[in-house]
DNA sequence: TCTACATTCTATAGAACTATAGAATATCTT
DNA sequence: AAGATATTCTATAGTTCTATAGAATGTAGA
């Protein structure tokens, strides 16, 4: 009856063979997982699992795929959305930790197996990173324009210091179930923009309220 | 002649042995490295490794270790040095990136591949890990106590996220020898203590100057 | 040189793993 | 229900790897 012949069974026991693949590739990593692992998380015999992947290779490089293509899609729209800097800003540091804490084990995998993949299959990846990357430096390009951020600011630095914090923060995140992911965000957003330093404006008094309300509104001069 | 019996060769080759590990753990990862691998780089035969280390595992152990002493001894000296606290926090910087610069692939090793070890053997290096992170913490304390930084900052955030921000820069510094690490380091530091918002004082004019100083000086109130 | 000890080598047992082939079973269509 | 197709299973060839045992070689002191 079903018209989708593709989508039927294959489709959605592909998506569990992926899900399966980036679970155990995440926990052992790509070398220390056995095609017998992925194959009895998801249920199925060891030899079965070759109806769905030509290779263990092949199973990584779509693992990688698809972590990383949610996470570039979901940059993308954040970008093209109409919000000022700050709150683009704090949406792209909470899609990275939430990703995290949503056990998306496929960026898990993207980010720490990929260089396991031949020079051929990573190509597409590295496109899609860069992506990312450029799309977020964007993002700091326009605060700089809009006059938020530093006239000085080095985007590429920014973008990849960010990236590079928040996935410091995710084997945190997936070790530590109890962390407040919340405030965790705040405070990454507010060292990115403020830093850490005492900030001294004319006198001291009331300088600290002043100090906390910059960091939430501020952006609309 | 030599007295040090205990040092002359066996020593010496041992020293060799964890360093061809981390090498090719680094490389490859623990599960995609073979001992075939690690002795040839050192230059004796599979079996002869296993004069030095009792299995692949207690290698990778000893990677950790060392890798991990020299980084957290770092960490110590310059927590007790008398610097003023802008000065270690880029000391502290410096001392995270330049070692991925020498390529010291034990840290590489430690941070990715630790996870491996079973749980025993991982509490030293767990201990050295908090040691290091509350070095960090107390420097950061520190300056909130002199006043150079917001009495509002959770230590324990920011010594965690220079630590993965540090971490993130690894690879890319790794894989990109052009890469100006001085540079890069000012920029990190700057980051932290000042982050990436524009910073209007009372008046525009000379702002900018003033600005810059204080990163530099302003620890001493 | 002879002897004791340290270091490395060769050879291999035993285990685990990937990928394939062909049989078996489930599912769908008519 | 029958036939066709899709999915899974069993079994295994062939490879690679870890760890061990015992032989061989190097090194130092008497």
């Amino acid at each position: 009856m079903e018209e989708l012949a593709e989508s039927s069974r294959y489709q959605s026991q592909k998506q569990l063979a992926i899900r399966s693949a980036a679970s155990v590739f995440a926990e052992k990593g790509f070398h220390g997982a056995s095609t017998k692992d992925i194959a009895e998380r998801m249920g199925i015999k060891q030899g079965s699992l070759y109806y769905y992947f030509k290779s263990k290779e092949e199973a990584l490089g779509e693992v990688c795929l698809f972590g990383i293509e949610d996470y570039v899609e979901r940059m993308k729209s954040i970008g093209s959305s109409d919000q000022p800097f700050e709150a683009k800003l704090m949406a792209t540091i909470t899609s990275h930790l939430t990703s995290y804490r949503e056990r998306n084990e496929a960026l898990k995998v993207h980010n720490d197996e990929r260089l396991y993949l031949p020079e051929d299959k990573r190509a597409k990846l590295k496109e899609l990173g860069s992506r990312y990357r450029q799309q977020l430096e964007k993002i700091f390009e326009e605060g700089a324009r809009t006059g938020a951020l530093r006239g000085t600011i080095d985007c590429h630095f920014a973008a990849q210091a960010v990236i590079g914090m928040c996935n410091g923060w995710g084997d945190i995140i997936v070790r530590e179930p109890e962390l407040d992911l919340f405030d965790l965000i705040q405070k990454c957003t507010d060292l990115v923009l403020n830093g850490f330093i005492e900030r001294r404006k004319t006198r001291r008094d009331g300088s600290d309220a002043v100090e906390q309300q910059r960091t939430i509104k501020s952006n609309k001069d």
